[in-house]
DNA sequence: ATGTTATTGAAAATGATTATCAATATCAAT
DNA sequence: ATTGATATTGATAATCATTTTCAATAACAT
């Protein structure tokens, strides 16, 4: 994704295009994993002394805003954030290792799953009168580096 | 779930029955809804003046640990509770609101479902080595109420 | 170029959860 | 029932991720 893109999003959405945040998209353009605040702070830190890990955030909860980004709660109170670069990509789930909070995407079965996804959201909607707007499936387990690490 | 059964989980797992515990459990029980730690504690200290937030935390913890508890992240830092009670009740998912932060489970589908978990887990485990324990399906949209309120 | 206003980064604040620790309660063995 | 070893309790302090505050700076429409 080149850097200009983001720039009309941004200028589009009101908000200005700043080093940072080039900064900030460039890493996550490049790497396409998935990076806690924190981690995108230290690798930026290298390339981009000065920083804040303030920016970082409010980089991120725009890009979120603007439904680019995806966070995933690993349930110990730090998130992991990934963009969402294109429609096929965004079909993909995760596969999060309990002992080292490791995350790995997995997309198989997109169709199968498009399916049952697809009944279930309409009914969720007739049943509870819920109007869905995404969704978030995600395996707990034991990689297999921390498998043989014992 | 009568409050014996449960006395004889903690006993049986190196762990005292208490009056602070029967409590949380009484409560996860009577209710069966989904509860963050702190309302927990608010509900008991109505009956229970004097219960410790902490305490709650370490039950909620060991309930966790032995299997009979089930923890849903919101991506706020916050966490919600549920006691998983029998195994029908075990193959749920949830619907969360963006708006309000409530929960509510969904049970349609369970048949096609494991199907597709089964099969998923299968591939997951021959592609990346993951050894799956747990899974956690979650969808996200607006609720009826959170729709009204605009 | 200039003025308005969004953005920045440092520091402090917040909110959920966890660690510490002395006092207390549980319960297995008598 | 009493005792003693030790798990548990609750108050307090500590952590850790994320937000808020605010004065200085930078972006960009004009």
């Amino acid at each position: 994704m080149p850097s200009h893109k983001w720039r009309k999003r941004f200028r589009g959405s009101g908000s200005r295009w700043t080093a940072p945040r080039e900064a900030i998209l460039n890493l996550l353009s490049r790497t396409s994993k998935h990076l806690s605040a924190k981690e995108i702070y230290r690798s930026l830190f290298r390339i981009y002394p000065g920083i804040g890990l303030t920016t970082v955030y409010r980089t991120l909860d725009i890009l979120e805003k603007m439904g680019y980004l995806n966070k995933i709660p690993l349930g110990t109170g730090e998130n992991k954030y990934e963009l969402i670069t294109n429609s096929e990509e965004k079909h993909h789930h995760h596969l999060i290792c309990t002992q080292c909070g490791k995350v790995i995407d997995y997309t198989d079965f997109v169709g199968e799953e498009l399916e049952l996804i697809n009944k279930t959201e309409q009914r969720l909607k007739k049943k509870h009168g819920f109007k869905i707007t995404d969704h978030n499936f995600e395996f707990y387990g034991i990689c297999k580096e921390c498998q043989e690490r014992r």
